[in-house]
DNA sequence: CTTCCTTTGAAGTCA
DNA sequence: TGACTTCAAAGGAAG
């Protein structure tokens, strides 16, 4: 895996996630016909341990908002594994969930300004709630390279076994308002055609392709000046990019622009905003983009922090092919931001955060707010998810 | 209004 | 090099 070289962690996450995900997959295989039960009474069992924690900790900010909610979802998660492997056998996720994967920035589901196709009612995937995302979009997909470079660990005839065939091309206008030809004018460009992922990078000119396709913003700096991103963190190839965070940006407003709306053009000119360039997520976040829409519709969650754990169990409930989609779909993410950020270090957004978690772990000792989930982790639960085991 | 919670993974920092 | 830290999304809840 040329990516792979250094870090390890490029493509298909850390190599304790895929041992633990192997054992899951022993697992799986054991139950694959039955036991989407005892998942679930793994799940019960795992609540159970956090209901119990709770109620063991009046302290614990969980016990502060009752017990997780999370036990309501069991039918509906049973429910949806079946679904699952219905999926599976019609050709997986992409064909259910990714209807128009090579593109993933569908509209986003929350939004009424929906363009998804009529057909569609799946919930997208990657979209963004504050921009369209031509990182999917522009995705170096051929039509048979999507998982090409396989993953070290990872069956390289995955993308075989998926037997997912990904449209080259599609009206992209239709998800996207762009001017016509804007994307075609960067996809060939950026030479990701049947490309090696990343042994291109250094001297294929990709970069240097991109600059001059890009000619009008080769030079723009790291962060975009408005003018160039445009009202709604444009790219300037015209394309929104969710990684670019207009400062008008409610989002961002909550953490970065505290305070820095502008008050007129006169400050505006005197302390341009840039805008914020955000990290490009990893696959579990565009694994969670793409289900807390059917989490919170099969559990009537709305609440993130329950929502969430509810996604890293599904998560390491994926099959390897599942799972692998969405690294593959990071790793293109990282690849695009890249291309589009070149200067850009996730170190820029260091201590945007208003609290560090070394203050935060500082407060716990003393009192602070933390939940007793995270402390019941720590002390008795090596592994993030502990590997679901027979009751 | 601000921060926390909660998850996994990528990337940065530091010894 | 390994351990640790920070940030990415999300929205309710608490301070």
């Amino acid at each position: 895996m040329p990516q792979l070289s250094s870090g390890g962690g490029d493509d298909l996450g850390a190599n304790d996630e895929m041992i633990a995900f192997k054992d899951e997959g022993e697992q799986e295989e054991k139950i694959q016909e039955n036991a989407f039960t005892e998942r679930d009474l793994a799940d019960l069992k795992s609540s159970l341990v956090n209901e119990s924690e709770i109620n063991q900790s009046p302290n614990a900010a969980a016990a502060r908002r009752g017990p997780q909610p999370e036990p309501r979802c069991y039918v509906e998660k049973h429910r949806e594994h079946l679904n699952g492997v219905t999926k599976q056998q019609d050709g997986g996720m992409y064909k259910t969930s990714y209807p128009g994967y090579p593109f993933l920035m569908l509209p986003d589901p929350y939004l009424q300004s929906s363009s998804m196709p009529p057909s569609s009612n799946k919930v997208s995937v990657v979209q963004q709630s504050h921009g369209m995302h031509p990182l999917s979009s522009l995705l170096p997909y051929g039509p048979n390279d999507h998982f090409s470079p396989s993953p070290p660990h990872l069956p390289t005839d995955m993308s075989q076994k998926t037997g997912v065939h990904r449209p080259q091309s599609q009206d992209l206008s239709g998800f996207y308002s762009l001017p016509p030809g804007s994307v075609g004018q960067i996809s060939p460009s950026m030479g990701w055609q049947g490309q090696p992922v990343y042994a291109g990078l250094p001297s294929c000119g990709f970069r240097q392709t991109y600059s001059s396709t890009l000619s009008a913003s080769s030079s723009y700096p790291r962060f975009p000046h408005s003018l160039m991103l445009g009202p709604s963190g444009m790219h300037p190839t015209g394309i929104p990019h969710p990684a670019i965070v207009p400062p008008s940006a409610k989002q961002e407003h909550d953490h970065y622009d505290r305070g820095l709306k502008p008050q007129g053009e006169a400050k505006r000119e005197k302390e341009p905003k840039k805008p914020v360039i955000k990290k490009p997520l990893n696959a579990f976040m565009l694994y969670m983009k793409e289900m807390r829409a059917k989490v919170i519709a099969e559990c009537t969650l709305k609440e993130s922090a329950a929502i969430n754990q509810i996604l890293g169990r599904r998560w390491h409930a994926l099959t390897r092919d599942e799972q692998a989609k969405y690294y593959e779909l990071a790793r293109k993410e990282r690849q695009l931001h890249m291309q589009l950020y070149p200067s850009w270090s996730a170190r820029d957004n260091y201590g945007k955060k208003k609290r560090r978690k070394r203050e935060k772990q500082q407060d716990s000792n003393t009192g602070g707010r933390r939940s007793a989930f995270a402390t019941f982790k720590e002390e008795a639960a090596p592994a993030p998810l502990p590997p679901m085991e027979a009751l």
